[in-house]
DNA sequence: CTGTTAGCGCGTTCAA
DNA sequence: TTGAACGCGCTAACAG
């Protein structure tokens, strides 16, 4: 019932334990039979380093930590809502798959400025930072001094190890369903593009599919009143609809439904984040999946990349799917 | 830069180093003037006990485990929506947040299955299992030998170590709802009765406060188009509606809206969960809020004070609250 | 109530 | 390329 200990299978593979060590830390430094012999040894007796004497012997916490970036000064911000959860769970659990199968434990923690970053200097050997979204919040992660990468709106910080989404591909998109549905003036519904440079993106990615003469960009907000309200003012003119995310489509979708128009059918309707309201909505909605946890899945590989030695940045971009139903 | 050992804390504060752990392990076995001579060193330079090495020389893993109980047979199921992702995320953090503050670390995992618990034994201290509603999961986890504490729909449970939610007073609840709106006759919609023991409890609940006569019980299933079929039966019978869950409530939302009849004013509406639905729906919904965060750092404190040798199970039950906006 | 002491399993020198 | 030996910071057993 007592866990297997390196020395035992030390003995077993018939080498040191140091030797046992080498294999797990640095395999290239051990002959192949050697090596062999002790996975086999290993396998057989069912041996789990021990994650808590490693991290004690290196002198570090043997911890990585996903740290959600909190922005408590801005007054727009979509993570905030209880509904924006069902994403950090997918993000968590596919960094958690990641480094399970290392020698560090994932932790969570949360931050919204340098003194509670720099708080977990002593806890941490890593930080894969959630949802960095703003140059100075990616400004500060890397002055902690502590090794990171960020995700996911962070395709423009050139020359900081990060892994994002697309979200100018994302907004191609969105208008290749309005152009596959067989729209040719559609409306983009969106707002503080000022403000938040990702729904800026998303509606270029857009106008580079549509001449910018042919949208009709709407909008006064966010949100589904928003929507809405933006929907009722084009309802007439344009022939198919995409919006900047689902709760705003989702606005657009009642607009229409008590026109007594039929979403989708008579007026095709995009949104974006593939956000898990089909079963709420009365109506379907097309939408965009920026793959979170394939996003985070390669911020947490990148950093135990980084851990394990490696210098220099790492920089990914993962590309945003189509979700018609 | 480098972390402070207890061992320098034991200097300042004059005592030995044995009695520095024991401030943290066992703190009313020193006496009351060393013990503040320790914290007061402590808080001067900084000390935080490393965990590792408390883990390894305990020969634990030092780690709790939240284990989220998969129901793979059942069919119906509501956790593996991605909606409930939210609630998921709330016990997270809650759970989170006491166990940052003891001498353990938090890891999650997922399990169907005994075999996929048994696994979990090398790797954990502890567990507390998520939504744990089954008397057959119950048995399962406590056979397993690992000290646990589950939660939440598990107050019928004796005997068990546990954390649960009181669903009869949920319903309850929701029937003081629409009698403080003046209701005198409302319907209920519910479904898989036998199947789900909480949605049994929270009819009966309801039925303590309405006498069975005087309420339309109705449904053929859940979910929001089950619960607009549901509605349009007792739309002109019933002065009040509450359902089972929020999204059930939702579809008799829309049935209403759609015969002109005004959710709230004309017609109270209340459902169960407290899902973040708000945003996304074109009117209110009165719901009952489970306490999920409350509930499990209840299980967590009663885990970690079963881990310092408390022995003998602990039970207790967080009451649910009202949720009229 | 308090101090002394012996390892927990592992990573990393240092020699060979 | 390999092995011997040390000690990371802490808990628990024991002695006082």
């Amino acid at each position: 019932m007592k866990p297997v200990s390196r020395d035992e299978v030390a003995e077993a593979a018939g080498v040191s334990s140091a030797t046992v060590s080498r294999v797990y830390n640095n395999p290239s430094s051990v002959s192949r039979n050697k090596r062999t012999a002790v996975l086999k040894a290993a396998e057989k007796l069912g041996y789990v380093p021990n994650k808590s004497a490693s991290a004690l012997r290196r002198n570090g916490t043997g911890i990585i930590t996903l740290v959600e970036m909190k922005k408590k000064h801005r007054t727009y911000y979509w993570g905030d809502l209880p509904i924006f959860k069902w994403f950090y769970t997918d993000v968590l659990h596919a960094v958690k798959h990641v480094i399970d199968n290392s020698m560090y434990q994932l932790n969570i923690a949360s931050a919204s400025n340098s003194r509670e970053l720099e708080a977990l200097k002593g806890h941490t050997d890593g930080i894969i930072c959630y949802d960095a979204d703003e140059i100075s919040e990616v400004e500060m992660i890397a002055a902690s001094g502590i090794p990171y990468v960020i995700g996911h709106h962070t395709k423009a910080f050139e020359g900081f190890s990060r892994s994002s989404t697309d979200n100018f591909e994302g907004g191609r998109l969105q208008a290749i369903l309005l152009k596959d549905a067989g729209c040719s003036k559609p409306a983009y519904i969106t707002a503080h593009l000022d403000m938040v440079q990702p729904h800026l993106d998303r509606l270029e990615g857009f106008l580079s599919v549509y001449p910018e003469q042919n949208v009709r960009i709407v909008g006064d907000g966010i949100g589904r009143t928003a929507g809405y309200r933006a929907a009722r003012k084009i309802i007439s003119s344009a022939d198919g609809i995409a919006a900047v995310n689902d709760i705003t489509a989702a606005g657009a979708g009642y607009a229409l439904s008590e026109a007594g128009i039929r979403v989708q059918h008579d007026i095709p309707l995009v949104g974006y984040d593939n956000m898990p309201l089909s079963i709420a909505l009365p109506f379907k909605l097309m939408s965009i999946d920026l793959q979170p946890a394939e996003i985070y899945k390669q911020a947490a590989v990148s950093l135990l990349l980084r851990l394990s030695g490696d210098t220099g940045v790492t920089e990914s971009v993962i590309l945003p799917g189509i979700v018609k139903s």
